[in-house]
DNA sequence: GACCGGCGAGCAATCGTTTTCTCGGACGCT
DNA sequence: AGCGTCCGAGAAAACGATTGCTCGCCGGTC
């Protein structure tokens, strides 16, 4: 692959002038800066990005890690990202952690080694990888859980609040035996939303029990399960408050299995809202959350951060709304 | 942040010997390597990324373009693409061309001067990114869409076949009458899939006849417009063929609209499975594509083509498989 | 006519690694 | 005892770009 000397070997100038030439830097005598265009186009000329990073020492590279790429929430996010990071000039690149320590800590190896711009980050929750961050002098913005220890640029989604939000419209269905399933225990969102649950469970005044309590990953597989052990209770909860729209797809399949028809025999509330929840019968309840906005915040945050604009932590919250639909009234 | 030589002068040694140390190559006294290894760990060294890749002429990070990653069809595919890059010591970063040649060839820009040791690409089409591609030497293979112009490794799905099955899917189950719904012109994938759907209405001595055929965006928003213009005529179809599973979000809504269900009033087989297929109202009858296989499977010839262990161009359809559920029977 | 200022271009240093080459010392064999 | 071999470690040369510094040249001013 031709380098910039072989450039400047058939332009007949020097390595500088091409480089000064090709990025518009000072200024060079436009008949040699033609000359040094023909020849970058002859040669199919591309810089050697690892030499200019290496010199420069900076990158234009975002990294985005987050724990499934299979769930829309985070997809939206992705594209929040993406669209302001690229704007600005920005590349976005995306790690899959899958929830995994071990892997988020390889996806933060990788990154702080490649020396990226910066880091967008949905933690799993206290690893490896967060101490590595804390060391390092890589800008982060922690996206949708706030990482553990020492303040740091976040962006969050009150979901604490919705939750109990969420559980208030339940109540005001006429339901009255409320159960809740949420994620794994550690990982921010899920307690969050199990303590809004808990609110909300108070402020209307009803018993709270935590048998009706269940936890699972954020899937599908274990919210079927944990949907199964909750609702095949001779005493069964009447409205379940589901904690992700993958582990929805779990509680309806379970449903669908008990032939319980949400809504009238049990009422449902998801969080995270979806092209496909209006199609179900009846259509699901949601939380709706502002995932683009929440990645189009971080990444602001983030790309001010690295232009060095802003020193003391900041915490941006966005509200989820809830957007009521037949799956939670009888 | 510390460097080799940072490290050298703390353990009392040349950075070769750190170097080599570190990389575990050539052999260094045990008690020296000792020293190293302590002084990388209490200064945190971190090796630069670039540094190290200039000098080494090669990355260990392999690029995915894919057109949209709200679709799961693709994210199914970096899953695949992931699991095995990784298990070769690979990383993956994931980029969204939105089926945009200018966002495409950009990333393809930025691929190649990054010096990935290579790309898999699901081209939008003919592009000049394409282009750029082939006057490279960086390894690339095709997902579900061919690259136009010269053969290159490729691995597809057999959506053709898998299309006219469908068709006769649904004359099997007494539709007579059959539209199909599919992508731009132009992107191979839909092109397929529509002469999929016309070889079936060949097969089945049905008659062919465009005015049942709609395009639009693989989006939900594009399709439900198609949809109503194909449905709200007198003589609508009474079963449609769509080809992806965005689209077909939109398809039933449109059938909500106007009051039709799914099944008996119109019969809708969709490309690609998803979770919630099942949870409709009637069950979306679905042409299941392996997605993760067709990343997996392209990942490894990647990986094969990276270490030159091929060199003629080879091309991999997998078949995609009919699952049967009641929105294709009355 | 001499000096100064500014501009445009090249030289060479630099970024942080890996790797080749070289060299010194230790060991073994005759 | 002398010579050859081998092994381990350091010196230094890459890798390909950017950029500070220098220098030559041209034009203007006194």
């Amino acid at each position: 692959m031709a380098t910039i000397s072989d450039v400047a070997t058939r332009a007949g100038v020097s390595t500088a002038t091409v480089s000064r030439a090709l990025n518009g830097k000072s200024s060079v005598d436009p008949q040699l800066a033609a000359r040094v265009f023909a020849a970058a186009a002859e040669l199919g000329y591309r810089p050697n990005g690892p030499a200019r990073n290496l010199r420069k020492q900076e990158t234009a590279v975002l990294a985005l890690i987050i724990a499934d790429v299979e769930n829309p929430f985070f997809t939206a996010i992705a594209r929040g990202v993406e669209d302001v990071a690229h704007a600005a000039g920005y590349s976005v690149v995306l790690c899959n952690s899958d929830d995994e320590p071990a892997k988020e800590r390889e996806y933060i190896d990788v990154a702080l080694q490649e020396r990226v711009a910066g880091i967008l980050l949905s933690p799993t929750g206290h690893s490896e990888g967060v101490e590595l961050l804390k060391r390092s002098t890589t800008p982060v913005v922690a996206v949708d859980r706030p990482l553990p220890g020492t303040p740091s640029d976040t962006v969050l989604v009150d979901s604490r609040r919705a939750a109990a939000e969420a559980v208030q419209h339940l109540v005001d269905q006429g339901y009255r035996r409320i159960g809740c399933l949420t994620g794994p225990s550690g990982v921010r969102t899920a307690d969050d939303r199990l303590a809004g649950y808990r609110d909300g469970v108070r402020a209307a005044g009803l018993p709270s029990d935590d048998v009706l309590v269940r936890r699972s990953e954020f899937k599908a597989a274990g919210a079927k399960r944990a949907a199964h052990s909750l609702l095949a209770r001779p005493d069964r909860p009447d409205a379940v408050l589901v904690a992700n729209n993958m582990m929805a797809v779990g509680v309806l399949e379970t449903c669908a299995e008990l032939g319980l028809r949400a809504g009238r025999d049990v009422g449902v509330v998801a969080f995270d809202d979806a092209p496909w929840a209006t199609l179900l019968d009846p259509p699901l309840t949601v939380v709706a959350q502002p995932a683009y906005d929440v990645g189009a915040v971080a990444a602001q945050l983030l790309l001010g951060r690295i232009s060095g604009e802003r020193t003391e932590a900041t915490t941006r919250t966005l509200s989820a709304h809830l957007v009521a639909r037949a799956s939670s009234s009888r």
